[in-house]
DNA sequence: CCGGGCGGAATTGGATCCAATGATTGTTCG
DNA sequence: CGAACAATCATTGGATCCAATTCCGCCCGG
């Protein structure tokens, strides 16, 4: 137990798990040492780790300075969103292929999930479940990675979103949840990705109208 | 000179060259030692260097057991431009605000000299430039550099396409080009991206009509 | 009173050394 | 003779130690 190969993937998870949960906050910096005492390893797995989440864009590591903790600007959050916006119509039309009448019905319960969920931590995480259900595929390995990525990016705003905005995006949510829903079961890929893509300009929409989250572009550190 | 802070970003760029230019390939390993051997320091600074290019997806590490330069599949590489198709146009539609008359005449040389490439490999690194310059967006960190390593993956896919279908490819990229920078000139954002969309969809269709080029899926390593 | 430059502490990056895992070879048994 | 097993070897992952850089506060000078 003293030497697991591949500990710095596990700390990565960890500090991941954290950041996505709120742990651990944008513009938070993170010292290597203080990871490392935490964990009871050495710094080098830390610095592994950091590179990884670096990699997904979570952590931003500065030569010879530190980790901190992505903070996004509003013009940043924007790009991700209209990143998403083309690569998750995309994605879902690749899953489409493989959805039977069984997977369809089982969506059908994760929409119900996402509209019973009693917090709004609950319901964004009902919320992703429905959308990586989705769009899961077998064999496309970097466009699905690459979309978890950009939720995990945004994740934190998204969060902050629905505190005050909770209770008409909501119910807009759930109608395009149930939008794409009835396009799966058509089998209509065009009316999927157009459905899905205006569900994510919605949300950007819904960003863009609370340019307060954000720091000031580059400057504003020290949450 | 003896201690550069961040030497293992300067060995990843270098590592990236390589493979970019061929002298490493698609399903070569990378020993540790070897490349600290060969740069003249210990092998901390190659592993990070070795996740810095697993981030862009470049090289693949196993844990405890290796890194190989990434080998796709016929799949993969598919995906990569799929995901490309989607990306670029927005890209493309976010650069055209800030272009002017100049830089659209510049455009114009970039792809004067894409015409006029003698060697396949003169013409691979003007038609990069060129679709570097049109997309060109001073704010975009991510989708820029999302799209960079799309083509970082793909490039060595591209230019063992190049070099048997040369001549008849070779002629509508140019064409492509020419239609591409009309649209530009006309400031028309929904005809640039569609272009711009077909000219990738296009190469992706000459890429499947060449599976001989790929590993078969997940077997077949050691090239 | 304010700004620039200097010095010390904190923190990161790299080198060397050690442990553990995975691959390969040789050996032995069915 | 083939296959499965075991031991050795090469290679990666982690810990400890050391050097270099950055950041902070302090002092001196204008």
């Amino acid at each position: 137990m003293a030497h697991d190969p591949a500990r710095s993937a596990a700390i990565a998870a960890e500090l991941r798990a954290r950041i996505i949960g709120g742990g651990l906050q944008p513009g938070d910096r993170i010292r290597q040492e203080e990871v490392a005492a935490e964990f009871g390893v050495s710094r080098i797995p830390i610095r592994e780790a950091l590179r990884i989440l670096e990699s997904s864009g979570l952590v931003t590591l500065v030569a010879s300075t530190g980790a901190w903790v992505t903070e996004l600007s509003l013009e940043e959050c924007r790009e991700i969103y209209l990143m998403r916006e083309r690569l998750e119509p995309l994605l879902l039309s690749l899953a489409m292929p493989t959805h039977t009448q069984e997977s369809i019905a089982e969506f059908d319960q994760l929409a119900e999930v996402v509209e019973q969920a009693a917090s709004p931590g609950d319901f964004l995480e009902a919320d992703r479940e429905f959308h990586r259900a989705v769009m899961a595929v077998p064999g496309t390995l970097r466009l699905s990675e690459t979309v978890d990525h950009l939720w995990n990016l945004s994740h934190y705003y998204r969060r902050r979103l629905l505190s005050p905005e909770v209770s008409r995006r909501r119910e807009d949510i759930v109608a395009e949840h149930r939008m794409i829903l009835r396009a799966l079961e058509l089998g209509d890929v065009d009316s999927a990705e157009a459905i899905m893509a205006a569900h994510i300009r919605h949300t950007r929409r819904l960003v863009e109208a609370h340019p307060e989250m954000f720091a000031r572009d580059r400057n504003g550190e020290e949450r």
